[in-house]
RNA sequence: UGGGAUGUAGCCAAGUGGUAAGGCACCAGACUUUGACUCUGGCAUUUCGAUGGUUCGAAUCCAUCCAUUCCAG
């Protein structure tokens, strides 16, 4: 009987994950890490619970004892707030201090869930590390491979990308092969505590923020102009630059008659953030980007051709890809795509096969970086 | 201060006697393990710059005042 280490979350699908291992015939123990502290991290501005006698975390922890309970497992309990800060939010916040757009999710799980809890599996015997993740693993001959999870809707493999090839033979995710609507079922079967219990989302950990609060208590706000990139005009004030993504239509607070306004850029030496409002489509069109970091999950040979997911729940867009320099990879895509953001990752797909992903760097439309397309135009 | 124009929700903006369109913003929800995008719903009934008047009835007509703005000076 293998030894396995399950993440146990306080959710329904790391606890139908539990349950199908011990159906499985494993040797299940659960773990449920904290990896926040909303008063050690000073997580109090846009925090819609800290003033509630007891922080979600610690709900999310009475709930996984519960699962751990009616499933007759036991539950350890691992505290990894540092290294939360350390790998992941340290970097989330000197990105945005860039004024890219990162990923929290993906570094947590390449240096949280896959490395630190990973580690501390295999340090206390287990053979195994198992989570709730919509993604599969299956053996070939050259190896391991991470494939998509069946379920077309909840797929997170874009969220596993990152995290190191060598994890996955020991590696288990019981729910790849199942539907979202299957897994509630089964969960309602066999009685699960928290098999109504509402999906989790925002950032992994953390949970639901007001954003721009949220990122108040650590980057501080600075007032400059929102521009139109068409008229060149100042069409309103930002706190900050950081505060927006490419594409972003909401939290402008443009009115008048112009329609609706969308982030197409910005500039972070200037404090700038530019807009546009009609055909914004051209300008938040690219048609190449660069991508570092890349985290290889499968074999294959360059150029390649294949398809890229430059988003979360993004449809997957056909692309070519190659070498550009040791570190950096050249991702074409002439159909053009929309808003494909610095500091979000590009995940590459083979079918359902997950290639790997890495970090957006810059992109181009017509040889031109992207940024500096409107700049040029803004300043000419 | 002479003459003209305009004053409708945060921003635009319909409505010219019959009892306040629409868009943007904003808010709420859906969707979603990343900040989105998208979708759905809400959003001026002590109110149409103010005060009087005409009328069965006015944002719509009249008078005065106030504010903004333009042209002459």
């Amino acid at each position: 009987m293998k030894k396995v280490l399950v993440g146990l979350s306080g959710g329904v699908d790391s606890a139908v994950c539990a349950y199908l291992l011990l159906k499985q015939g494993y040797d299940v123990t659960a773990a449920f890490m904290r990896n926040w502290d909303s008063a050690v991290n000073n997580d109090i501005l846009g925090n819609p619970t800290i003033k509630d006698d007891i922080c979600p975390q610690e709900k999310d922890y009475q709930d996984a004892l519960a699962v751990a309970d009616s499933l007759g497992i036991e539950l350890l309990r691992v505290d990894f707030v540092k290294e939360y800060w350390d790998d992941v939010f340290t970097n989330f916040i000197s990105e945005h201090q860039k004024g890219r757009t990162p990923n929290p999710d993906i570094l947590c799980n390449k240096y949280i869930k896959f490395d630190a809890f990973f580690d501390f599996a295999r340090s206390k015997g287990f053979e195994m590390v198992a989570t709730g993740h919509y993604a599969r693993i299956v053996k070939n001959e050259e190896g391991f491979l991470m494939l998509k999870g069946l379920d077309k809707n909840k797929d997170q493999s874009y969220f596993l990308a990152q995290i190191d090839r060598n994890v996955l033979k020991n590696t288990l995710f019981p729910l790849g092969e199942l539907d979202k609507s299957e897994v509630r079922e089964i969960a309602q079967e066999m009685n699960i505590p928290v098999a109504d219990k509402k999906d989790s989302t925002g950032i992994c950990f953390i949970g639901e923020r007001n954003f721009k609060e949220f990122l108040h208590n650590y980057l501080p706000s600075k007032e400059g102009n929102i521009i139109d990139v068409l008229t060149k005009e100042v069409v309103g004030k930002h706190m900050g630059v950081m505060y927006y993504t490419i594409g972003q239509r909401k939290g402008l607070g443009i009115g008048g008659d112009r329609g609706r306004w969308f982030v197409i850029g910005k500039n972070v030496e200037n404090n700038e953030l530019y807009v546009a409002s009609q055909n914004e489509d051209i300008w938040l069109y690219s048609d190449s980007c660069l991508v570092s970091g890349f985290n290889r999950l499968a074999d294959f040979a360059m150029p390649k051709q294949c398809s890229a997911k430059f988003r979360y729940r993004q449809s997957d867009n056909p692309v070519t890809i190659e070498q550009y320099s040791e570190d950096l990879l050249l991702v074409k895509y002439p159909q053009k795509i929309k808003a494909v953001t610095p500091g979000q990752q590009a995940v590459f797909y083979d079918k359902d096969i997950c290639l790997g992903g890495g970090v957006i760097e810059k992109t181009f439309i017509g040889a031109i970086e992207h940024s500096e397309h409107i700049f040029k135009h803004i300043h000419e």
